[in-house]
DNA sequence: CACTATAGTGAACTATGATTCCGCTTGTCA
DNA sequence: TGACAAGCGGAATCATAGTTCACTATAGTG
């Protein structure tokens, strides 16, 4: 989670130096907090872990819905990164899809309660990140067809399908804590392998 | 979705006949409604629709959460009522189940707003389903005991396996309307068959 | 037919939580 | 170091629904 974030576009001018500084707490802290108390995460929860007043969250992100939705950007510029570094590597190409998607399945699982957030958010904080979806879908369709002329992956799949399934387990994550997103995670993958 | 509620329980007192009729209706729908419009659909659309007031609402059902409840009942009950003429039937026991499995996600798909309703109901809704979700359980686990013993279901399948794979599939129906559900369905229904 | 327990009605009440606003503080720059 | 634009704080405001309740209507019964 590591992925920086651009200032504040607009007229572009530069951020003061401790407005850049909260804006960066208050999206540490809003992970922190959704990922804890899911749906119910107030913006006063977020400002009051930051350290900030509710004023300082609204001057960043004018609602609750867009700093979900810079969560969620910033979520899929991570896969994304870790995507292409995956890319440059060299092995199996099934191997490294495999490895990314449970390093990611694992991310998502540490903050479910992000996703569960997101699930009562509505779709706009998903639609807010088409960008990096999109970016994602691309750098992952290189991987599987790569995984394809290896002849290691079923050969019908798509990016969109592992977005697919990935998103089902994730949603199911955030909803149904008692279920055992291991589990499900092995049989997504399953599905994904060649045979 | 013909499974019959049972009389308001308590002390037990037959209903007046009004008030069964305005319980079915409400229920009928708060079904149209929630699956049309999703978390966004309120109590008094769904009186609205029914054509009774909201206290009518309210006398069948404490709150909200309790006839989302309802309606997730009513839903596993029809489900377990399908898998129980599976059982009864004979033919291929993997065919079998497929053909559940798919007419149960063609169900929830026609009604995709529920499920989103839920995800912003918090996981209470399915925790009061708990029993009709453990008799679906039990069913299902004797339809995959069957195919087990036939070869043609993946060997280690259990019945939280299956109710996992379509959660995920249920939410994401929800959630992300742009996906092909169908497709995740013919994934899902892949990694289950024996391979 | 009364009579009454049961049920229905919907305006009013509330709780919750997002968002605003304005006076105060503080980086930044000459 | 002073000026002031940029930023901050957080009490107050507002909107949205869920829920209640005092009153009226009506099945069911003798």
């Amino acid at each position: 989670m590591t992925t920086k974030t651009p200032p504040l576009s607009e007229t572009d001018r530069p951020l003061r130096a401790d407005a850049r500084r909260n804006h960066e707490r208050i999206l540490e802290s809003a992970r922190v907090v959704f990922a804890q108390a899911g749906p119910d995460a107030q913006i006063d929860d977020v400002a009051r872990h930051a350290g900030v007043g509710v004023g300082t969250v609204y001057r960043h992100f004018p609602t609750k819905e867009a700093l979900l939705a810079e969560l969620v950007r910033q979520k899929f510029r991570l896969f994304a990164d870790r995507a292409r570094d995956a890319l440059a590597k060299d092995g199996e190409p099934f191997a490294l899809i495999e490895g990314l998607i449970r390093r990611n399945a694992a991310t998502a699982a540490s903050d479910a309660g992000i996703q569960y957030a997101l699930a009562s958010a509505g779709e706009q904080a998903w639609t807010q990140a088409q960008a990096e979806q999109d970016e994602l879908l691309a750098v992952t369709a290189e991987l599987i067809e790569r995984a394809r002329r290896a002849g290691t992956i079923r050969p019908d799949v798509e990016a969109t399908d592992i977005g697919m399934l990935m998103c089902g387990l994730c949603s199911t994550m955030g909803a149904r804590p008692d279920f055992d997103w291991r589990r499900h995670l092995d049989l997504v993958i399953d599905v994904l392998r060649a045979g």
